[in-house]
DNA sequence: AGAGGTGGTG
DNA sequence: CATGCACCACCTCT
């Protein structure tokens, strides 16, 4: 591969008035393809000063200087960032879409984003060798410099760029060059375009729903803290009274007061106190082992837990994520935060705030702007029917197309009883059974842990799988087949093409059966709930279009895995619940054929459905 | 700093 | 022989 500019001497130019400008946009109009990056003084788009965007061609870098020139008086610009005709080369572009976006109102169009290639080509494997560093060293052998990049935190609105840090804005566009040469080809090599495209698309959506972020009840939030953080105080003193008992020394602290016995949140020190003074033989102090433990002490510490959890992992800290500009949290979405192609979130995690509960009614705090409303909307029983369809089990997906009660009805065939309208009331056992294979299956479930959950025997167990294959003999053959190519080949897809890598062990591996098992379960749920991942990524894009082409005063701001949420004025609401369900089902259309799709909408005042 | 345990979500 | 997918946050301990 021959390199058009020198990695140690970048050719650029700097631009810092407008018919600079101008005259430089007309030379990036000449190209196909450019490369776009900015620096900034912040992470936080809000807080950032944008210093420059740097464009460039393959050989030469235009770094405009965002400071220097009045961008809204060079309307050129935004039609060259914003056209269709040039592709635009970004690393991590949503990024440099949200700090360009909130400066000066552009949105950047037809991304392709090096980064999110990256993780396309090598997802399941190679996790976080993903930087521009990284890369540049991959596919050009280049040894990019970093250190620069802090110098550009102290800058202010006025100070002028040195030569070095122009040099190392003007490489970082044009290092994406090579790196975008190489990809492409493995692209096509595994037909992994169309599943790119889709992630470049999406990201623009992305970039534009970490902007908006998400409205929170800051008081009601802190009650509820308030009430939960009190309970679990009154947990941990009856828990280290109820202890204290077993344990000679009673000290007292620097206070006065008698201090605890144990730390209550060590394991190793319960486990001590389980072990060596209760005598209950515990090999961990799981909950789910707690559960069965008929013992004061563990009924006060499975209690205490309850609180502790909700009021560490989604206490204060949530509300410390409130941005000081926008009085609104700002999540991180990854949009391919997991192998599987679905969403990851963090800083917080939306995708885990605790379901509404009489005690803890978190998601309630989440709340739209005055005058607008929240519209919910989320697939209903989506990877079962994911399953029912890419297996193409005829009698599967009659269930659903009679719109059953799926569960009853696959009780009903597995136990040779008749379906009826009560039958969840007359056999609750038997479709609870049912209904723990039909989530377990996707998830490559044995009879064992089936066994566990239904309180069965192991041997009942594998019996009730025979019995649900028999039920259903395509899905049988379909997860054999997903487990088999899996091993066989070392990768798995799904039908939109989004491929998953595993990393087969030898045959001298002595865990060779445990990874060939593992290698198989993940096979068998990544079309699954990879085809959920793409559904919800198409239907992100198609709502973002439509909500531009109705104009529709609103803006999505969350996704959690198979539900979209969206902040809509009053006045709106009701229609665009309406629209969002039907994008949200065309989209899942596009890769479901054989069975119906639902989604289900809901408007209100907080977030709940 | 990183691992392991625990537990919240879909 | 063992055998449930995908995440992230907080805690303790080394």
């Amino acid at each position: 591969m021959e390199l058009k500019f020198d990695p140690s001497d970048p050719k650029y130019i700097y631009v810092s008035n407008a018919e600079q400008a101008i005259n430089a946009l007309d030379e990036l109009k000449k190209e196909k393809v450019v490369g776009i990056d900015i620096e900034g003084t912040e992470l936080d788009p809000y807080s950032s000063i944008l210093l420059t965007i740097q464009i460039s061609s393959a050989s030469i870098s235009y770094i405009f200087d965002a400071r220097q020139l009045n961008i809204d008086g060079i309307p050129e610009l935004k039609e060259f960032l914003e056209n269709t005709n040039t592709i635009k080369l970004l690393h991590n572009g949503k990024f440099d879409y949200k700090h360009i976006k909130v400066n000066t109102g552009i949105e950047t169009a037809n991304i392709y984003d090096t980064m999110l290639t990256e993780v396309v080509l090598n997802a399941g494997i190679g996790k976080a060798y993903y930087s521009l560093k990284d890369l540049a060293k991959k596919y050009a052998g280049i040894d990019l410099q970093k250190d620069i990049r802090e110098s550009f935190v102290k800058m202010t609105a006025n100070s002028r760029l040195t030569e070095d840090q122009l040099k190392y804005a003007a490489l970082d566009t044009l290092i994406m060059f090579p790196i975008f040469e190489e990809q492409i080809k493995k692209l096509n090599k595994e037909g992994l375009l169309n599943v790119a495209k889709l992630e470049f698309a999406t990201t623009r959506v992305v970039g534009e729903m970490e902007l908006k972020g998400v409205h929170i009840d800051i008081e009601k939030w802190k009650s509820i803290i308030h009430t939960l953080s009190d309970k679990r105080d009154l947990l941990a003193s009856k828990f280290q009274e109820s202890i204290r008992p077993y344990f000679q020394s009673s000290a007292l602290d620097l206070f006065g007061n008698v201090s605890d016995s144990i730390n209550i949140n060590s394991q190793v020190q319960l486990m001590d106190l389980f072990n060596n003074k209760l005598k209950l033989n515990l090999p961990s102090t799981g909950d789910a082992l707690l559960e069965a433990v008929d013992h004061p002490v563990v009924k006060i510490l499975r209690e205490y837990r309850g609180y502790e959890k909700l009021v560490s992992a989604f206490g204060d800290n949530l509300l410390s994520k409130i941005n000081k500009k926008t009085k609104r949290i700002h999540p991180e979405f990854n949009q391919l935060g997991a192998a599987t192609g679905r969403f990851s979130c963090n800083n917080p995690n939306f995708q885990q705030i605790p379901r509404n509960s009489e005690e803890a009614p978190f998601r309630t705090c989440f709340n739209p702007e005055k005058g607008y409303k929240l519209v919910t909307a989320d697939y209903s029983s989506m990877e079962m029917r994911i399953l029912a369809d890419l297996s193409g089990d005829a009698v599967f997906i009659k269930a659903l197309t009679d719109g059953l009660d799926v569960h009853s009805y696959t009780a009903s065939l597995m136990f040779n009883l008749p379906y009826t309208d009560d039958f969840k009331k007359k056999y609750p056992d038997k479709r609870q059974a049912a209904k723990v294979i039909g989530f377990g299956l996707m998830y490559g479930m044995g009879p064992a842990s089936l066994a566990r959950q239904i309180g069965v025997t192991p041997e009942e167990g594998r019996e009730y799988l025979d019995r649900y294959f028999n039920s259903y003999p395509s899905v049988k053959r379909f997860l054999e087949k997903m487990a088999r190519d899996a091993v066989k080949n070392g990768w798995s897809s799904t039908p939109a093409g989004r491929k998953r890598w595993y990393t087969t062990p030898t045959a001298s591996d002595p865990d060779y059966k445990k990874k060939i098992g593992s290698i198989e379960r993940q096979a068998k749920n990544h079309p699954i709930q990879g085809t959920n991942a793409d559904a919800v990524k198409y239907a992100l894009v198609f709502l973002q279009e439509r909500m531009k082409k109705e104009k529709v005063d609103g803006s999505l701001i969350l996704t959690v895995h198979d539900e979209i949420v969206s902040e809509i004025r009053e006045d709106q609401a009701a229609d665009w619940s309406n629209i969002q369900a039907e994008e949200m089902c065309r989209a899942a259309r596009l890769f479901l054929e054989k069975v119906p799709v639902v989604a289900e909408p809901f408007v209100g005042d907080v977030w709940e459905h």
